[in-house]
DNA sequence: GGCACGGTTCGCCCGGTAGCGAACCGTGCC
DNA sequence: GGCACGGTTCGCTACCGGGCGAACCGTGCC
């Protein structure tokens, strides 16, 4: 391949855009992001953060995969990461860095919802946790897991009942590992909430959206501190 | 470096531009280029060459040497072109090649003139024959070489009563290496061109500024042969 | 000094394109 | 079926930025 006979200008056009390369970089962690988030990321609207998408998977740079409802977006080829990098190698260092921007990055690092119910590391965590120490098994729950989840105010049984189903597994894309959805998990969420563990926000971005969760250090070491009761209620 | 603390959009907004993009396709060669060369490549007039350069020079893409007149640029760093190579990778082909456009890179790759004088590939070439078989040495034409280029038709001391410098080496900035300037490389470019062995080109273009140089096959092998009937010259 | 040439600056035009709001669509949930 | 939500399409506006012509500048040559 001779540098002649390709168009870096039509390669280039694409990551020239700040939006797009914001969008690039959060997907440069190799995992799926939803084209909502991605077009908070970029600071953008819906429809502009569309637009965008389409230009980038026509292109290749992006492949779009379908989970439930939304269109989860990840970078298609690892030639797409290198070149990002490679230029972010020349590139000047961003001017300001607000701190407003930096704890939202930091917030979404460590837990975001799905939904109605937990996600992120702390879903996949709470996913490990229950399957571990027996209060889940094979998108059930077991009857230890039953009387552990009635000490947090739970009533499985009423869930069960519900429309709802109380348990599935779901991929977490931003993981890339399961972590538990349904009845059970949204009523766990609440009750994380209710305790003071979870913090619902208004939006990363001030947007009153509801669906961010913010974990600080100390509900974030009550909730594992529950995580390792719950290995108890399963000796017990 | 965290990719997001550094600015990808304004790294890739340089070549995202079609015309920058040629330039730095042709600076890929490591070679430094003239600005009229850049724009010719570009196929743009010197004021936009002109903006575009002072972008990537200020930007550290490009650096200047002057030597003489013109205003020599080349890549500044080597992060630089392997940015642009990595573009490269996943840029889509080029849709059309025209067949003057290619046949004019391969003209430029073997020929050109600087100035008057025969320069480039042949213009070094020329430069080391006649220095290593002792028509030349030390800026300064010898008895052997004055005998050598009469044969020729050119009269050495009438070129020396001239007001023009006789000889002067000149380095070339697209092999990096010396070649001949001045009243004699000058009258050497007129008599190869009688002969047939060079032959002035409107243009790659079309443009009439006739500075560009051909050497076909036959007319590269005559003009080696000289070179060599030179080196006898010397010996006898 | 005069000329020629490469390069630069300035002012203007114009095309490409990102952005938004409004409306629409499809899907999952209840 | 109805609702809610994520995503898309459409039409429009506005802005950024590249291109040119004209004029100017500096330098090398004669």
């Amino acid at each position: 391949m001779r540098i002649a006979d390709v168009d870096v200008a039509a390669a280039a056009r694409l990551p020239a855009d700040p939006s797009r390369s914001a969008m690039l970089a959060l997907l440069l962690d190799g995992r799926a992001h939803p084209a909502g988030a991605l077009a908070q990321a970029a600071g953008i609207g819906r429809p502009a953060a569309s637009a965008h998408l389409k230009q980038l998977v026509g292109a290749g740079y992006l492949e779009v995969v379908r989970q439930g409802r939304p269109r989860y977006c990840r970078i298609a080829r690892p030639e797409v990461a290198t070149a990002l990098e490679s230029l972010a190698a020349i590139a000047p260092s961003l001017p300001v860095r607000s701190l407003r921007q930096s704890s939202a990055a930091r917030l979404r690092a460590t837990a975001r919802t799905c939904y109605d119910h937990l996600a992120g590391p702390a879903g996949v965590l709470l996913h490990d946790a229950l399957r571990d120490h027996g209060q889940v098994a094979e998108d059930a729950v077991t009857p230890t897991g039953v009387s552990c989840f009635d000490a947090l105010g739970i009533d499985v049984d009423r869930l069960r009942r519900g429309r709802r189903p109380l348990l599935k597994t779901c991929l977490d894309w931003t993981e890339r590992r399961p972590h538990l959805a349904g009845a059970l998990p949204a009523a766990l969420l609440v009750a994380f909430t209710d305790r003071g563990w979870t913090v619902r926000r208004t939006g990363l971005d001030g947007a009153p959206n509801g669906r961010q969760v913010e974990i600080d250090p100390a509900g974030w070491e009550q909730l594992r501190d529950w995580l390792g009761c719950s290995a108890g209620c399963h000796r017990r």
